[in-house]
DNA sequence: TCCAATAACTTGACAATGTAAAGATACCTT
DNA sequence: AAGGTATCTTTACATTGTCAAGTTATTGGA
């Protein structure tokens, strides 16, 4: 079954062969051919997984989002009050990326976060983390016993999003210095 | 001159070309020899003006950069105080980029805003808007008398840029929708 | 149990692309 | 006027995504 001419589970593998192109030489050296030799398989085999290259990108979108809703899920998990949840998420959003610019790079260079969604039918095309930054904020304004109208929320979600999705991004900035140690992001920073 | 086997000014004729490529199709479909073609030249042609694809890109970007701090600087311009200014800057950005968010993705895809920069010696290796609202931002330091340390005002700086970037991004995601006028941004997500 | 259908994979081919090398042509300086 | 140089063409090659046709294994049904 090791060495036969099925592979056995090649549709994981070429993902997880992705995966590790991406963060040893980023996406611009991701070749279906090459993620395929990585799985000792011919240049064309990836077509019986997948209908393109795209679809196998969107695959890997789908896992690296999942790993990323993990973790963010973890740290909300440790949180008493949703204003800590928040907050906890923002760090997680910034130590995440600043670990690995790359992936930063990989979701959010093309701006379509959505095109893997449509695939993942659990994430019901709306974007994983933002879904849970609702959730939490839903959370907050009931526990500080707030009302706001749909907009004012809006605006709130925005700004929260913007914020630590703006600084996300200048952390995985390339040759963009500034004083902050994003693995341990600075309190300040999010409030 | 004009059919002649010296185009004249092929240079910038190529960096024209390859903006009006992005624009009608995205930075994906923008190749050297669509590039040459455009301008009736050869496929090796580009090589006489770059030396790889990547220095046509970066020149090209050089190009949008200018064109966008154009607008940055109009907007500015027409204000009196710090404060406005820095206002107007948030609100260009915005409309800049939900205009036309191809060059969004075309600038920030990569996250190397400052590869382009080492080619044009008037950047001094730092990111032109960034420098503009920089010099903005210490205005209204002085314009409302306060005294803040470093560490208090790359805070600031970060947080403003994070702030109208990370909004930039999110009007330029393919798939979000949100109840905002990009076009017109609300003055009430900038404050 | 055997067979046929199907899924998984290989091989071979093709067009598009980036790039290098070598040659042709126009321009510029002296 | 001449030689040098910048600009452009032609040819060639490797890489890549994709398709078509063939091969091999698996599986479900008689």
């Amino acid at each position: 079954m090791a060495d036969s001419y099925h592979h056995g589970n090649l549709r994981q593998a070429l993902i997880d062969a992705g995966i590790k192109i991406i963060n040893e030489s980023g996406e611009e050296s991701l070749s279906l051919r090459k993620v395929a030799a990585e799985c000792n398989v011919s240049h064309a085999a990836p077509y019986a997984h997948f209908n393109s290259k795209e679809e196998l990108i969107e695959a890997i979108k789908s896992s690296v989002t999942d790993q990323f809703m993990e973790e963010l899920e973890a740290g909300v998990a440790e949180c008493v009050t949703a204003e800590e949840a928040i907050l906890a998420m923002g760090r997680t959003y910034l130590t995440f990326f600043s670990r690995n610019p790359d992936y930063f790079v990989f979701l959010f260079g093309k701006q379509n976060i959505n095109a893997h969604l449509q695939m993942n039918k659990d994430y019901k095309n709306d974007y994983p983390p933002f879904v849970l930054l609702k959730r939490m904020y839903k959370r907050y304004l009931e526990e500080k016993g707030l009302e706001k109208s749909f907009e004012e929320q809006e605006i709130d979600l925005i700004k929260i999003w913007a914020m630590v999705h703006g600084m996300a991004s200048i952390a995985c900035m390339k040759g963009v210095k500034t004083s902050f140690n994003w693995n341990d992001p600075d309190e300040r920073l999010l409030v």
